[in-house]
RNA sequence: GUCCCAGUAGCUCAGUGGAUAGAGCAGCGGCCUUCUAAGCCGUCGGUCGGGGGUUCGAAUCCUCCCUGGGACGCCA
């Protein structure tokens, strides 16, 4: 299926190269015909540049050549009218009511695009302290990502990676078994998160003892290793939770404890003992050492840009294990895991168990902050080494800014501002930063207390919802100053707004059914309304939108045009009645509150939060 | 030192080759006897960090510089 956007571009396409042939010209290779909506009602419904883009090769002036191209469009039947506008843009008005009765045809032949499988890893946190709101960043945004693919017709397989066995389950445990803590905490992660940043303080106190530890849960069946395992599980339990209040599920738990067990990197070192790139380091700083060699550096300035993968004393780096488990995600190791159930709906890999399907991936998508990029691209330089240029390519690393916190947040921590700095990191091991659970509790406070009618919906999960759009709304490269009082905002540009839109059209829409709504209305009104061009004008860019946000991998252009499309709506809900109006205004006003309503709602969908009929 | 990201309204951010640079918040002024005022309408506010270049056209592309953040560890 295309869309109305794309056909009017193969339309004017052929209108151009007609032009062309005319002239004794041919299409020009680098040209392409762009179509856009542009920002402005009074520039059409959508707007093409071509006619500047053609002037130099039919050496005419844009506005003659907009000129006849008009008159070989204005023929097309969904468009109204065609303006030719200084410095020679195309303007297009589309017949609405045209539009609509093609619109309801194409729905009938919408085929579903065969499969592909793609793997999305996302919020893998430490399992040894409660999650703040960092964490939560990236799990929404991984949790949209599945959902979009979904939406695509992907197959997704959703990963929560456990790092059972590193340096913060080390510490926490250290803590739990040397250091002794008292106060009262409502959650195991809560009194984990102090004790990991009180042990963090002591000067030296866990180098001491952080390698027997670490050796000891490596080696497993033993007291420490089942003490980390215990943590590990009781936390993770606690993560899920949080994250569940959100919308947010996985379909698999890899533990990184399997991935050293089941021998996978044993694998990967086999398939790499051939690469000329993988090398035992024999001087320098690194001897006694393995190391994945950069191919086009030659070792010059100051930093060493090999990758450490298995040091001196013959333990593995985090690195190492991600290799390997990347080898198993795209189905490259003739090796599996077992699995058993750990929740309802959620598997976890197991050194027992059954056999089951998961992995080998035709695409895998990794949400980890900037920060990783380098040990990403180690990643992709390994499966490139081997050979695996297909898998290299097809591994993406989702890379987006981390949560800062603002200078008053800050200081509501505890956090010494007198530098004024504009932002302040979180940091698990200070112990500083805002709580998932404890932001959801007090946003949810908030909600009680301001909302005017307690109907449809929680004030948790209006909290939970405004938290997660509140998250998603920006750029992924930007950096996020979290503030409590602007998070708590729900006026205006949020979660809040676009939710109260959606019961607003809901409540409208009252006592009708789906069949009668999706007739198109036999009249259409003479003229419209300024705002309801304008709603049915951003509807029809939905389609474009939506292959654009996946393509894009960009979630602000989901959250924008929800906003918008609520936006739109309000504008339209103060300026004409639809119960009141004359009968056949109504039908076509309650037809138009009937497409807004589906499409905000299947973007609220695509966003996570819920698309409440009251509220 | 090398590389990456960012710098747009008082604040937080959109906008990556097009038309008069947009939202929200904050400020100011209106609108509830009419479908949910968690709303709507109006208004104030910007030499798009700076210089140079490419182009019919630059916040957007190239280049140099300034400022802030990050990566480069036998951490993850």
């Amino acid at each position: 299926m295309i869309s109305i956007r794309e056909q009017l571009a193969e339309e004017i396409h052929k209108a151009a190269v007609s032009l062309l042939n005319e002239n004794g010209l041919s299409w020009p290779e680098n040209k392409q015909v762009l179509v856009e909506q542009p920002a402005r009602m009074e520039h059409g419904d959508y707007a093409s540049n071509i006619a500047m883009q053609l002037a130099s090769t039919l050496r005419r002036s844009p506005m003659q050549i907009a000129t006849s191209l008009k008159e070989r469009l204005e023929s097309w039947p969904i468009i109204a009218q065609v303006d030719v506008v200084a410095p020679g843009f195309l303007n297009f008005f589309l017949d609405w009511k045209k539009w609509a009765q093609f619109v309801e045809e194409e729905k009938k032949d919408r085929k579903v695009t065969p499969s592909q499988k793609i793997v999305i890893e996302h919020t893998s946190i430490n399992p040894n302290k409660a999650a703040h709101i960092g964490h939560l960043r990236n799990s929404c945004i991984g949790d949209t990502l599945a959902r979009l693919y979904r939406r695509a017709g992907y197959q997704v397989e959703v990963h929560n990676y456990i790092d059972d066995l590193g340096n913060q389950v080390a510490d926490t445990v250290a803590g739990l078994l040397y250091y002794p803590i008292k106060g009262e905490y409502k959650r195991f992660g809560d009194f984990c998160w102090d004790l990991y940043a009180q042990v963090n303080k002591e000067e030296g106190w866990l180098e001491e003892r952080r390698e027997a530890i670490l050796q000891a849960l490596e080696e497993g069946e033993n007291n420490i290793a089942w003490t980390g395992l215990l943590v590990a599980e009781k936390i993770l339990r606690e993560h899920l939770e949080d994250m569940a209040a959100f919308g947010i599920d996985y379909d698999l738990l890899v533990w990184e404890s399997d991935i050293l067990r089941e021998g996978f990197w044993a694998a990967a070192f086999e398939k790499l003992r051939h690469s000329p790139l993988f090398v035992k380091e024999e001087t320098g700083p690194y001897a006694g050492c393995y190391v994945l060699k950069q191919p086009d550096t030659e070792g010059e300035g100051e930093q060493n840009p090999d990758k450490v993968l298995v040091r001196s004393n013959g333990i593995l780096t985090y690195t190492a294990k991600d290799i390997a488990y990347h080898l198993w995600k795209f189905g490259l190791l003739d090796k599996d895991f077992r699995y058993t159930q750990f929740a309802a709906n959620l598997w976890r890999s197991d050194q027992h168990g059954e056999e089951r399907s998961f992995g080998a991936a035709d695409q895998v998508l990794n949400v980890i902050d900037h920060r990783q990029e380098y040990p990403q691209r180690m990643v992709k330089l390994a499966l490139q080494t081997l050979g695996y240029e297909k898998e290299a390519a097809n591994l993406h690393h989702v890379s987006y800014g981390v949560v800062s916190l603002s200078p008053e947040t800050a200081e509501k921590l505890g956090v010494d501002t007198s530098d004024g700095r504009s932002a302040y990191p979180m940091s698990g091991r200070q112990g500083i930063g805002v709580k998932v659970s404890d932001l959801l509790e007090q946003m949810e406070e908030t909600v009680e207390r301001v909302r005017p009618r307690k109907e449809g919906i929680s004030s948790r999960e209006i909290a939970a919802a405004a938290i997660r759009y509140y998250l998603l709304r920006f750029n992924l490269t930007t950096e996020i100053v979290f503030d409590l009082d602007r998070a708590a905002d729900l006026h205006g540009n949020s979660g809040v707004y676009l939710m109260y839109q959606h019961a607003r059209a809901s409540k409208l829409l009252e006592g009708i059914s789906e069949e009668e709504l999706n007739k198109v209305p036999s009249t259409f009104p003479e003229d419209l309304l300024e705002a309801e061009r304008a709603l049915l004008r951003h509807i029809a860019n939905w389609p474009d939108t939506l292959d654009q946000i996946i393509k894009e991998i960009n979630i602000p252009l989901l959250t924008g045009y929800a906003y918008q499309l609520a936006s739109l709506f309000s504008s339209f809900y103060n300026a004409a009645p639809v119960l009141k109006a004359d009968e056949e205004v109504k039908a076509f006003r309650l037809w138009l509150v009937g497409k807004t309503k589906s499409i905000l709602k299947e973007a609220l969908e695509l966003i996570g939060i819920p698309a409440p009929t009251e509220m």
